[in-house]
DNA sequence: TTGTAGGCGTTATCAT
DNA sequence: ATGATAACGCCTACAA
């Protein structure tokens, strides 16, 4: 329409030199036909699709939620497209299924917030040749990583509570593989180097309903006064069993949380929790995976130099918030 | 590797007429070289990219997130990809801007949960010529659409606050434009329907502590005995705020939510609140939207018929669950 | 500054 | 049953 070559007007759309009679003409034929150019056939010429794949935990839990929004807000910021895929279970071969899919896009890298699976490098269950990040509970081995604050922030709220002057401080786990759940980890070290007593950790679901059960047996067992719930949800549903059986917060049990749920501070009481920066987990899980895709980029320009490993791991810090769920025995 | 031509390895991976012999051959090629199609290439060979766009309000609101989750699950069924695209405001230019990059990936069909733009026809602001389908509060005209049960669920919560008693209701107004929040509007027509007074609207943002400020201010008028909060989140702000200045729920104030989120049976009081089914409206928007993808091919074939409208939308009902956060006025 | 030519990894249409 | 061959829409030399 423009009467002028393909190649003109490539140049046109990615910066080359047209003349600017030509420029005109080709952005009046642009306009008149609304041409948008073909993602697809970009991506297959030139081998590069901006696009990213996010394996995520088929769940509405509040972090994997955060951490999709901001990894979307600055995937957009960078021009991405952002795939989403989550396996049908856990196991390895809907896994694996799922990351063929992703990959299937070919995306210039993938993003893993799945906690059950950040303990295993990845090329153990497939030849995983683009780049990826994972966004794990804490600082691992072996592969770049985004790590929150789980298990340090699960010191941290115990050390807390043993501080308020507790003997002890029951768990209620979350459900997530005992070796992968670093929030557990970190309450049994703290009650470890405390020299508490280490309680059996009560394993729940995500359902608060569960957790409300686990309050009601709670209550039931006198030597009970500190209770760290794996996240806010079950803390929320600890309170409601242990009070549905008479017991005050914090009066008799004092009740932690986790995450920093928006609705924890209107809840009665107000929830004593470690709160996650999950939006900005999400967001700095692009950044680094955009800067292996460009340190991959250069290795394959001037020869493998040594993986430098340094900045391949960033951490993300939680802050215990102190309100009104816990306070010393009574 | 295996000896063979390219078209007798597209006739292996596809199902067309491959003898034996070859057919192992070029099985054990495709198995020691890891082998998988490039879908780009398909998609730019085919004109078929199986995969939907979504374009999704910005929020971890719970509606958007439990939507989004059965959106992939049928997704994921279907065997298509997922890309979500969130405009960064709610200007038109960002709109259309999102609205471009989503087609950039030439999806099959583009889905809109993006409560503000259900009112216009898209064509307005982009010529789509892409089938698409809108999760809408209420059905709606010119589009094809699911509809949650905004205004009749609105209706529904308002009409039962009157049935205890209540005079009026007070409505705590979610943000969105109100010629688009069919909450209010349901609220509104049970409160004229009924012949009750119709008080101003209070608007809120989505932030609880907004509501808590807004409950505060409640309080102090006398007259106010009954609020129906745009969603749950908000009824617990509400609350909160009504208690901090020593109002008692439901006793004083008899408070309502929307959405059925999972915390609001563990509050205290229990919220009564009007559950949506979020997930169950993703999955019928991806099954609408894939059935206008097929009519669409159809059409191509066998000449243009006349459009039949009439499977173009879905209701997704809500029930109202009654629990304790509502009673007759004292 | 512009156009030509080849290639990206498939599918589809022909012959053979 | 198999193999050429021409698209698909773009990008990247290279030549003019």
């Amino acid at each position: 329409m423009a009467n002028v070559s393909i190649s003109s007007v490539s140049r046109f759309l990615n910066g080359g030199y047209v003349s600017s009679a030509n420029r005109k003409r080709i952005g009046d034929a642009v306009n008149r036909l609304h041409y948008r150019p073909s993602r697809i056939a970009q991506a297959l010429a030139s081998e590069i699709n901006p696009s990213i794949a996010v394996i995520a935990i088929d769940s509405s839990q509040l972090g994997p939620t955060l951490m999709l929004g901001g990894i979307e807000q600055k995937a957009r910021e960078k021009g991405l497209a952002v795939t989403i895929c989550v396996p049908e279970t856990n196991k390895v071969v809907d896994i694996r299924h799922t990351l063929n899919a992703a990959l299937d896009q070919q995306p210039l890298g993938v993003l893993f917030m799945y906690p059950d699976m950040v303990d295993m490098r990845l090329h153990d269950i497939f030849p995983l040749d683009v780049p990826y990040v994972m966004i794990t509970g804490e600082k691992a081995d072996g592969f770049p990583d985004i790590s929150l604050c789980d298990k340090d922030g699960g010191e941290i709220i115990t050390r807390y509570l043993l501080s308020l002057g507790h003997e002890t401080v029951y768990h209620v786990a979350v459900p997530v593989k005992s070796k992968t759940n670093r929030r557990m980890q970190g309450w049994a070290k703290a009650l470890r180097d405390m020299g508490a007593r280490v309680p059996e950790p009560i394993y729940s679901t995500w359902d608060p309903g569960e957790a409300r059960d686990i309050g009601r047996a709670l209550a039931l067992k006198e030597d009970v006064t500190a209770v760290f719930a794996g996240n806010d949800e079950l803390a929320i549903g600890v309170i409601s069993g242990l009070r549905d059986m008479g017991k005050r917060v914090p009066e008799d049990v004092s009740v932690v949380g986790f995450d920093g749920h928006p609705l924890s501070g209107y809840w009665d009481p107000p929830l004593t929790t470690l709160r996650q920066n999950f939006a900005e987990a999400g967001r700095s899980s692009v950044d680094l995976l955009l800067r292996q895709i460009n340190s991959r980029e250069q290795e394959e320009d001037e020869m493998a130099t040594d993986e430098n490993n340094e900045d391949m791991r960033m951490d993300i810090h939680g802050k215990l918030i102190i309100r009104g769920s816990a306070s010393k025995p009574h």
